[in-house]
DNA sequence: TCAGGTACTACAAACGTTTGCAGTCGAACT
DNA sequence: AGTTCGACTGCAAACGTTTGTAGTACCTGA
């Protein structure tokens, strides 16, 4: 209305410096103490409609945003989480910290993404000075010790995926059903022996796929050869390939996209081509997977929707840890064009 | 030592809630006043060193962490930053996201990571939220216009990537120099025609690769034909394949990596064959480019080093905006296996 | 011996919020 | 008329740090 407000008599747009326009200024042009224009925004229904239309008008138009600092001195709560993954570049992770960071925001809350380079010694490390900053954690595929998590997560609230830690909440996509759909892709196409490329030691999801597929490998009446454990990349494939042509295989299942694709390049180096004389399999149905020829046949584990899912399990049980709550989420088979009938020998 | 100390008389360690142990906490155990207990962690040379190791092992036994909310509050200074990315799902981002991230927290920074979804609108309101929570931000590949970027940085110290903001540091790659390469390699190999697939349309790179292209092709006396503005997706690659195709062109240099390899999909899907009857080059040398049949040939962007500088130059001027330092790093041009010689027409 | 300095430490006021408590005022009920 | 209540608002004490100022004790040099 009319003129611009003004504070402290003297206009605060100063030169360079941004405008620190605190609650203080606010409760200071709308005529009322700081406690009301703070109650007009944590606590809108303790104050009178026309107060809070007013002040709401004059935090407008001076500028005024809160400060989460001080807000997080008080309450405790700093709103933001942290996200702790292996390797953002890994294709795994983008869709996961997406639809995390998407769906946080989408409740106020801002995420920390930190990036551990593979390194377990440096995940602690990040736990630790995340910790005060964060009113929790979502730590992705850890490679941390059970007990270690168990002691960080006394500091702060954790949350973790694509692992369960006995006593903490934890999101995990169903492997084993995935392994299982795969192995029985592939033996239904006739494979009689498969081999399986394991991933890295400490990965739970590593020793689920393994299980599954041994049990029904076995069901299935053929034979399954297990090679590892690997670090999860794309030169690891590409370094087993010759190995994978040693066990005799004629099919593989890869621990997940990244080394299924390397495995295929080495294959082919190899002479050996994709599925004519071996079938390839992937798991996590990362972006990669189109764009490999052939197309890759690979488990779709649902990460945006564990994103998500870990989000809301660590908003929702703020305080009560302790808890055993576990989310398992469905995976499904994607059959493209990395796996076909056995060959005749 | 010998005993475990213990807090307010009563040990701290309540069930569930973590220790909330404070610098008061720290001084009262080694009994100084909590000012000296400050000065230890702020500024160690103003406390007796015989002080300071006592405080410090003191501080240690209970599990002292400074408070940054507390910290920033007075200081008005964050220690965290903010990243504002289009896509972090875009293979062009994790690398420099990463290496802001690590690089920043070897400065003892902390990086929020955020993501527009291609979406100009969001922008704004990423960075206004942000705004108080960060000393600065990174805005990569921003959508806004130069007005609107120039508007925020009056609320918060601002560093834009991949394109130059007058008054406001920048770090850029010089694409332009990248595409005369591309060029100069294309015509080399005796192409006469070639084609120009363009990027999004408020992208500053796009102008420097069009302006760049038509420059060198003109001056090898060849012919460009620009398509375009495009999304730089994958699909958008495949969907203009055809349209390459009626071009009469015999090569493309396209806006990025992305669009591609889609567009070696599509024009694979027409049944034409790259490098054979169509050479393509990318932009970006993202982890697509190794991925791809052929291989792709394609301008390497130093996208790690921008994030670095882009963090350096952030920390650097962190109050004396209005700067117009602007950093452009140098491209280069990869040669792979999607860009051979002109076919005989 | 004393002025001046150095080295260290304590005191206390900030920083921008939230929140329990108390107070005011008018309306409704007895 | 007096009581009770509800709706609203002000007051002031926190939250965990940092930092300018002031103080103490000791040392140095004249």
């Amino acid at each position: 209305m009319g003129a611009t407000v003004c504070i402290n008599g003297t206009t605060k747009a100063r030169k360079g410096r941004p405008v620190p326009v605190t609650i203080r200024d606010v409760a200071k042009v709308s005529g009322v103490h700081v406690s009301t224009v703070s109650r007009t925004f944590s606590a809108p229904h303790l104050v009178n409609p026309a107060t809070r239309a007013r002040v709401l008008e004059y935090a407008e138009q001076l500028g005024y945003r809160p400060n989460r600092a001080a807000r997080a001195l008080i309450t405790g709560r700093t709103h933001n989480i942290g996200l702790i993954v292996a390797d953002i570049a890994n294709p795994f992770f983008p869709p996961l910290i997406k639809a995390a960071e998407s769906h946080a925001r989408g409740r106020d809350y801002h995420v920390f993404v930190a990036d551990t380079n593979e390194d377990p010694g440096v995940e602690e490390e990040l736990v630790l000075a995340l910790a005060k900053q964060v009113d929790g954690i979502l730590l992705c595929s850890p490679r941390m010790s059970n007990t270690q998590i168990e002691k960080l997560s006394r500091d702060v609230p954790l949350v973790v995926v694509n692992r369960p830690v006995p006593g903490l909440p934890a999101v995990v996509m169903d492997v084993a059903q995935g392994a299982r759909l795969a192995i029985e892709h592939l033996t239904s196409l006739g494979h009689r022996h498969i081999a399986l490329l394991g991933g890295p030691r400490g990965s739970w999801n590593n020793r689920e796929i393994r299980r599954s597929a041994t049990l029904y490998t076995r069901a299935a009446g053929s034979e399954l050869t297990v090679l590892g454990p690997n670090l999860p990349t794309e030169d690891s494939g590409i370094a087993q390939a010759e190995a994978i042509t040693q066990t005799g295989a004629t099919a593989v299942l890869c621990y997940n996209d990244l080394m299924a694709v390397g495995l295929i390049d080495g294959l082919e180096r190899l002479g050996v081509s994709v599925p004519d004389q071996i079938s390839v399999v992937g798991v996590d149905d990362t972006s990669l997977s189109r764009r490999t020829r052939p197309t890759l046949t690979t488990v779709a584990t649902p990460t945006a929707a564990a994103g998500r899912a870990a989000v809301d399990m660590l908003l929702q049980h703020g305080d009560d840890r302790r808890t055993n709550a576990l989310v398992t989420l469905q995976t499904e088979l994607i059959i493209r064009n990395s796996s076909g009938p056995a060959r005749r020998q």
